[in-house]
RNA sequence: GCGGCUAUAGUUCAGCGGCAGAACGCCUGACUGUGGCUCAGGAUGUCGUGGGUUCGAUCCCCACUAGCCGCCCCA
């Protein structure tokens, strides 16, 4: 038997790290509320459609990083074979399910009027194993009627719910009838896909649930598990955690407003903060309007006919098939020819450089440090106007914490309301990465006390005491009386501050053994004051 | 998806074509109600998986799988 192992490019969380993960979820749902944010779940998959349209057929994401599978073809045959026997049941006196199991076909046979056979197998497409399952079936019992029922006619059909090339209906050389029916077959059956981001469904949520009627700013965030099929590494995964946030609503209730960007970025800025990450950098830019940055796409492209050559291979490559990227190019030898290329920012609308303007002045008022990178691109289709990438070191070819922009279109894209919007989405597992870099040993919280009973007799009153202590909310670890007094100490000093013996003196007088590990100082001390002699400072 | 490096004890890693190693950790005892220090003893294991070469492979070769680094892309 080989060992089972966790896929590639999903892992488990174990404590101690669990607890750094918690501890970020609860920072920034902490923060979040502060700012009016509420919490948004949406279903880990989606109708496949919504990404396509989202984030845009032609990114790399949806073009080849998603889980996607062909979901109700079941349901979808039962459905085939209903609808053509309703139509032709008149025509037959038997109908006999010979379906051979595990085929990927549904094989009835069919006796007329006059005693006829007919084998009709279903399924979905003209497959070969349909076929070749139709044409032995028809060719055995040729054989074999030949012998009986000299005059019995043996006629094969399959039924399939692709259109033909033909018509509706044609015939295989083995004189075998291929017919398709046309239907509601499909209505069942849908491509799905594992979400590769959250920013779509949130805006499909909104849409559904016509959020926009309230005339109100919606404020959600979300925090779960988000799926791309790429080649982990450092800091990226096949199953990925996100947290993130979205302000979107109808332009009455202020969602355009170059205020609600800066405020998300403080927002940001506070929330990186609070959880202790230093040295992190904001670099912001503003890709434009829908139509700004098509126009800017072409002069880049442009540009790049003659500059191209005597940058590096990858430029080379990138000038071709997303000019964009060529802007990101980390080589140095290339950043001053990069200087020359064409800058959004003159490519830009007088509405959207003064929104721009906007946001860096709210930004500026409140302290927020920035710095604005008329270089910085989003890969997602969605982005307009603002966009922004919060960075940290430390983190290799993954450098990127965190990135969001506006996306004013989305909701029309989806076949919703006009509904701008602003929104960001954080690596979770690239931020406990990045703390765990800075707080090289992380110090599991230990228990407040380990309760030490002195014998198995003891046990039960030990629990009853940790239970006790646990009511009045102290984290509290159970030994076990069968260990040596020795063992418990050791023990104890690995996962608790402090340890309670619990022995028949204890027992009996109600006066318990406390001893401080870090500084060594053991006392007696009344049961009832116990829970308050445990408390330990504040964290 | 492409290129490079790696895979040995719970962990970090040495090692060699011929009995599987260290440190830390773990277990037992010295020490029957007092941990951290010390001393003595002990257990670690599919040497990633599968094939090949060989008298013999953890070691050499091939494939696969996984991880790391870079590219691509992104969070």
């Amino acid at each position: 038997m080989t060992l089972l192992k966790a896929v590639r490019g999903t892992r488990d969380l174990l404590p101690p790290e669990t607890e750094l993960w918690n501890r970020v979820e609860a920072t920034a749902r902490r923060v979040f509320a502060r700012y009016n944010f509420g919490e948004i779940r949406t279903p880990i998959f989606e109708d496949t459609q919504l990404f396509a349209r989202g984030v845009g057929e032609e990114t790399d994401i949806v073009s080849k990083e998603m889980y996607t599978w062909e979901d109700g073809e079941r349901f979808e045959k039962s459905l085939l074979i209903s609808k053509w026997l309703l139509a032709n049941r008149s025509n037959f006196v038997e109908v006999i399910d010979k379906s051979p199991s595990g085929t990927s076909f549904i094989d009835l046979e069919c006796k007329d009027h006059d005693g006829n056979l007919e084998y009709v197998i279903f399924a979905a497409r003209s497959s070969h194993d349909a076929l070749s399952g139709l044409a032995s079936a028809v060719v055995k019992e040729r054989a074999l009627s030949s012998e009986r029922r000299a005059n019995a006619k043996v006629t094969g059909r399959l039924v399939i719910s692709s259109p033909l090339p033909g018509g509706s209906e044609t015939t295989t050389k083995e004189g075998l009838v291929i017919e398709a029916v046309h239907g509601s077959f499909f209505k069942s059956s849908q491509s799905l896909t594992l979400r590769p981001e959250n920013t779509a469904g949130v805006v499909r949520a909104y849409i559904e649930h016509k959020l926009g009627e309230t005339g109100l700013l919606q404020k959600l965030y979300y925090i779960g598990p988000q799926f791309r099929r790429e080649r982990p590494q450092k800091g990226r995964y096949r199953q990925f955690w996100q947290i993130g946030a979205e302000v979107i609503g109808p332009p009455s209730a202020g969602s355009e407003s170059p205020l609600r960007d800066a405020e998300v970025l403080e927002m940001l800025a506070s929330f990186l903060d609070e959880l202790g990450i230093t040295g992190w950098s904001l670099a912001l830019n503003s890709v434009g309007s829908a139509t700004d940055r098509p126009r800017y796409i072409a002069a880049l492209r442009e540009a790049l006919k003659d500059k191209a050559p005597q940058m590096c291979a990858d430029c080379q490559r990138r000038a071709e098939t997303n000019p964009l990227r060529v802007l990101d190019c980390k080589v140095p030898e290339d950043q001053p020819i990069i200087e020359t290329l064409p800058r959004i920012a003159d490519y830009l609308d007088d509405e959207s450089k003064a929104h721009f303007a906007a946001v860096l002045v709210a930004l500026d008022a409140c302290g927020v440090k920035y710095e604005v990178n008329p270089r910085l691109v989003r890969g997602l289709d969605y982005y307009t106007r603002t966009t922004f990438e919060f960075t940290h070191g430390g983190l290799g070819a993954q450098n990127a914490l965190l990135g969001g922009g506006r996306y004013d279109g989305l909701s029309e894209m989806l076949g919703g309301p006009k509904a701008p919007g602003i929104g960001f989405a954080m690596g979770l597992d690239r931020l406990v990465l990045t703390l765990q870099a800075a707080q090289s040993e992380s110090a599991a919280a230990l228990a407040d006390a380990y309760i030490a009973p002195l014998s198995d007799v003891l046990n039960a009153p030990a629990l009853e005491l940790a239970r006790e202590l646990r009511c009045a909310g102290l984290k509290i670890e159970l030994g076990d009386g069968s260990f040596r007094l020795k063992k418990s100490f050791e023990i104890g000093n690995k996962v608790a501050r402090a340890i309670v013996l619990l022995g028949e003196d204890e027992q009996r007088s109600g006066i318990l053994t406390v001893k401080d590990f870090a500084s060594g100082e053991q006392r007696k001390v009344p049961r009832g004051e116990l829970a308050g002699a445990l408390k330990g400072p504040e964290i």
